[in-house]
DNA sequence: CTTGACTCTGGACCTTGATCAATGGTCTAG
DNA sequence: CTAGACCATTGATCAAGGTCCAGAGTCAAG
């Protein structure tokens, strides 16, 4: 059920996942993908778990994870036992960022709406409430 | 209605607006802020327009504005009359991207929570989705 | 006048997530 | 065997938006 591990060049791989060789030998130094094995030229030699791993992060960054937390997930579900608790909870506090991130977000777009709404879009910049709101006088934040 | 513009050092106007003394040199270098006038011995010498730009940048760049467009806005409010126009208009793309940028958010977040919600928090890691989410193979964008 | 706080310049350094270049060794098809 | 493709390492570079430092001059209070 699991060949004994292939042997892919650096270059095979990143082109089955589709990214760069660089970026895997940036992984690697960054400490998300482990060593690999080496051929006795020196050449990186890897398994079909590479693949995965890289298609792991891949997945991770479309979630928003930062490699530093996705190295953290890495660490965690290698544990596998201990950490389906720590990855959900990765998981809660992640959701929890982009949530909070959202709301930021709309109440600047319902500010800049209403901005850009009752701009008239010509005329004495007094009348433009866009400068006016950026330039005006108090602050309160 | 405008005192003669009373002549600030650097480390006042950093001090009243609540933004570092190099972050002020900084904008300069960038183009953000007109050079000052220097005293004698060198220093810079800031009226108090100097903090309402300062704030006019601070604020836009809570509106999500890059120095990049901050720059262009503030030139274009110097031009003033013929600044409304294109001023709305950078508006409206800002509000855009914020807007594309949200729905984005909201994409991830929509597919995270479906995670973590049918994650039991325990047990085997193969049971955890969130875990197979970003393990199992197939793969489509 | 001295002391301590402030400012000047120029340039190095930081973070994140890569990407590229230079130099040289390796592998494979013909 | 050799050309051309591939891989190795080290170190530089990029974007953005600053931050920090050294070495030297300045300012204000006592």
């Amino acid at each position: 059920m699991s060949m004994p591990t292939s042997s892919l060049t650096i270059g095979a791989v990143a082109k089955r996942v589709g990214v760069a060789i660089d970026t895997i030998r940036f992984y690697e130094r960054e400490g998300l993908l482990p060593e690999p094995l080496r051929r006795a030229s020196g050449y990186r030699s890897y398994g079909e778990s590479t693949i995965s791993q890289l298609r792991f992060i891949r997945r991770a960054k479309r979630l928003g994870f930062t490699l530093e937390e996705i190295r953290e997930l890495l660490a965690l579900s290698a544990d596998r036992q201990r950490g389906v608790k720590a990855v959900k909870k990765r998981a809660q506090q992640r959701l929890a960022a982009i949530e909070e991130r959202i709301v930021e977000l709309q109440r600047v777009r319902d500010g800049l709406a209403q901005l850009v709404e009752s701009c008239p879009g010509h005329g004495a910049p007094e009348h433009c409430p866009i400068l006016r709101a950026l330039t005006d006088e108090e602050d309160s934040a």
